[in-house]
DNA sequence: TCCATTACCTGACTATAGTCAGATAAATGA
DNA sequence: TCATTTATCTGACTATAGTCAGGTAATGGA
């Protein structure tokens, strides 16, 4: 990377949050407290539970008590035990509050138009595309790779969605009993390996890692939320893996998969996979695929080629 | 304008200060308040005058000589008489505020790391250029375009520049007395207008407009600064001027040009200016153009287009 | 059934940010 | 030269934001 990117970024950074900053201080500054204005926002139309709101602010309990208390003095929230659970209190909007939460609701509003108004149409298209654009990636950007026990909770759950996912696509259904299977014993290190990505915290994909031999290592469970899908996220699943494999000493990486995958099928080929004959007999299978000197072409030096466009 | 459209800004607006607020706090969360952080930092490896950063920060004047004597008095800083004016004070940071002002810069860089570092090749590429594009695009909406007099310093400072440029880009060189004369007295309301654009409060354009006749305008001084081109403020200015000539109830606007003012050129004919017999005798035009029938399409119903992209 | 956990609250703090009304000294313009 | 303006400072405030140590009641699992 170079240092004119980063100056990019910082460049950005400033004309951004000096233009988004001070419209947006005016549009939390409605004459109420900074901290008050984001609590009353977001209570929302529907209301919310305290303990949904401590997270979502990350506040101290206390104070978010106090601010509470304090939006319910001024008559803009009322509360109640949540149904189900009476531990927690369940907020929610008066009217009167609700007509101040459509006043903050207007004044986000109004920036986006200050922004957008002193702009021609095509230049106004343009901003809007290069917006999309810086969103999405730098939403991919914070998309964190971890290794996960296979057993874990978001680890099933991904499993789950995969499973439920290939059913949908293959022709035929599919039935995991009939795959070739993966025992979660063998995807745990040292000798292999679960990770999944992570998306604000939510698992949003998986790939795993499972030793075959001596040398030879077996990509499995590579999969994406479709949510998430165009973020490059597969390919830094693989990279992952391919990292975590050289490091055990594997030269060689395996991997089957259906024809209704078309996408895998690119990422593997991007990646220098070829096409080799059958090494198993899973029955959803229809392609077989290798890569052979993973030692040479992943080592530190090397530079990352590809990533989703 | 779209509700969609503005639904992209508030997504924009959301995950840009999600990501870049959280890692810039962290960035002047250096162990040291806020306000500290930020003065040490603008400050800046050369010093400031006190003046300038109370403009800067935009902070109370007590204020900011209570945070000066705490930079003080931790041996961040020091501060002494400006030399030329007693009454401003010059602020200079001692060895150990340097180091800190290196921490902070490096936690700015550390934010553009984390930012970049885990997307991959392509995916970082398309990422700068669309910072770049938001950048630019938001930057250019934040011009402001108002009326001002044309003997004011600013309007003064914008003729002098226009002048300077066309001295060197015209073959002949220009010599203002030679040419067609737009006294200042002419663009003053209600009969003319000067209105100039101005980019963070600097004036970066301007242009003019001049009665010629009962139903004639002349439109004068059309100017960019360099450093502002590609912002699509010519053609607001020129939109600006129009809506002027309309409003005082003219229906024809004429202007000549200069033969190597291409993108003058360019932005008339695609505004609907079409080239006409000579009207004058300024010895430094080399085209003549006229669009008539200002009201039909300037009405307010008629929608904006055109912009440089 | 009981005990750890969870969700929330209260009281007692502290730190940060910011405002406002003068006071002082240098510079400026008539 | 003298009134005004400018740049800064000081003192005396207030508001906001946030922390921390306990407390109470409901919940859930052993």
């Amino acid at each position: 990377m170079e240092t004119e990117q980063f100056q990019q970024v910082r460049r950005f950074n400033r004309v951004v949050t000096g233009r988004i900053g001070v419209l947006s201080d005016n549009y939390l500054g409605s004459g109420r407290p900074l901290g008050e204005a984001r609590l009353l926002f977001e209570i929302g139309r529907d209301g919310a539970n305290v303990r949904d709101l401590r997270e979502r602010l990350s506040l101290d309990s206390g104070y978010l008590s106090r601010l509470l208390r304090s939006l319910e003095r001024q008559g803009l929230a009322t509360s109640q035990r949540a149904s189900g659970d009476a531990r927690v209190r369940r907020v929610a909007l008066t009217p009167k509050g609700r007509k101040e939460w459509n006043a903050l609701d207007r004044r986000s509003q109004d920036l986006a138009v200050s922004l957008l108004a002193p702009l021609g149409e095509r230049q106004r298209e343009r901003l809007l595309a290069a917006m999309e654009e810086v969103e999405r990636l730098m939403r991919a950007s914070s998309v964190t790779i971890e290794p996960v026990d296979p057993g874990s909770v978001d680890a099933r759950r991904c499993i789950e969605a995969y499973f439920r996912e290939l059913e949908e696509r293959f022709e035929a259904g599919f039935d995991p009993a009939r795959s070739t299977s993966a025992d979660p014993g063998e995807l745990v290190p040292p000798a292999g390996l679960f990770i999944i990505a992570r998306l604000d915290g939510q698992p949003v994909g998986c790939g795993a890692l499972k030793v075959n031999g001596r040398r030879v290592g077996e990509i499995k469970r590579m999969w994406v939320a479709p949510s998430a899908r165009g973020m490059g996220i597969a390919q830094r699943l693989l990279e992952a893996l391919e990292k975590h494999a050289v490091e055990i000493g594997l030269d060689v990486l395996q991997l089957d998969t259906n024809r209704s995958l078309n996408e895998a099928r690119a990422l593997y080929a991007r990646n220098g996979y070829a096409e080799i004959p059958p090494y198993n007999t899973n029955p959803y299978a229809h392609h077989w695929y290798e890569k052979r000197g993973l030692k040479r072409q992943n080592s530190p030096e090397s530079k990352r080629i590809g990533g989703r466009p």
